[in-house]
DNA sequence: GGTCTTGGTATCCAGATGGTGACCAACCTT
DNA sequence: AAGGTTGGTCACCATCTGGATACCAAGACC
């Protein structure tokens, strides 16, 4: 059915710079997510992949929030066997754009956000 | 000591677009805290005036998260009666971008976000 | 018939977040 | 001397967030 290539593993590891970005957007998981979806619909097996630590409840309860938001859209096929596939709607593919220029921002100002912050890598308040 | 106009009380009334935005920058108040040092330093009971429901623990602890993270800078005078004054660190500047960006996709996409949520205006998920 | 995969749900719990209300010392004004 | 302003702190409490763990039903596979 996916004809692209799988989400890598390594898609967020420890130096994603999301990890020190003081912009969030939804829920801990949902801009992880968003990008996971960037480029076509993703099953529900599939995302728990690059999310390494992500339990199926936070994974089901970010998603179910996207959806209620009208970010992503959930689709079941029953079709040979069970599927889900997750997509982002049109509204959800907008926010990739400002997504993207915090970003951007994050790793323009990576050295400054590690100098300035005292006592190292903490939280992120 | 400030020639420039107060902070306007309705800053962030109700119809705010960051009401609804599921972006989020630091602790609850800290995006807006940053919109009012926007153009130039502030003192503690300025800032309380726009962001009318903060009680001083809350605006404390946001001012304390920023400067933590080298966002803000606290400087205090004694000169003729105490001061103390909030200012954004040139970090803290380039996080406007970013931070506009995401507004001006907020009130792009007002609309849409109003229809797609179920249920009316609730929480941000 | 037993097991695997898929796509979850149920329960519990710790820690973070955020609000309320009281209080406070230093300084200024009246 | 009394009261207001400034810039906070402290203790308490409710809620939210997020993680761990266990479990589960339907279909495919062996």
């Amino acid at each position: 059915m996916t004809q692209r290539p799988p989400l890598p593993p390594d898609l967020f590891d420890e130096l994603c710079p999301s990890s020190l970005l003081p912009f969030r957007f939804g829920d801990k998981w949902a801009s992880m997510v968003v990008r996971c979806l960037e480029d076509g619909p993703r099953r529900y097996s599939e995302l728990r992949v690059p999310l390494g630590r992500v339990t199926p409840k936070a994974l089901t309860q970010s998603l179910r929030g996207l959806e209620r938001n009208g970010f992503v859209s959930r689709t079941v096929y029953a079709d040979p066997k069970l599927r889900v596939e997750y997509a982002l709607t049109p509204l959800g593919r907008s926010t990739l754009e400002p997504l993207a220029a915090a970003c951007r921002w994050a790793t323009e100002h990576w050295d400054e956000l590690l100098d300035a912050r005292e006592g190292g890598i903490s939280s992120i308040g």
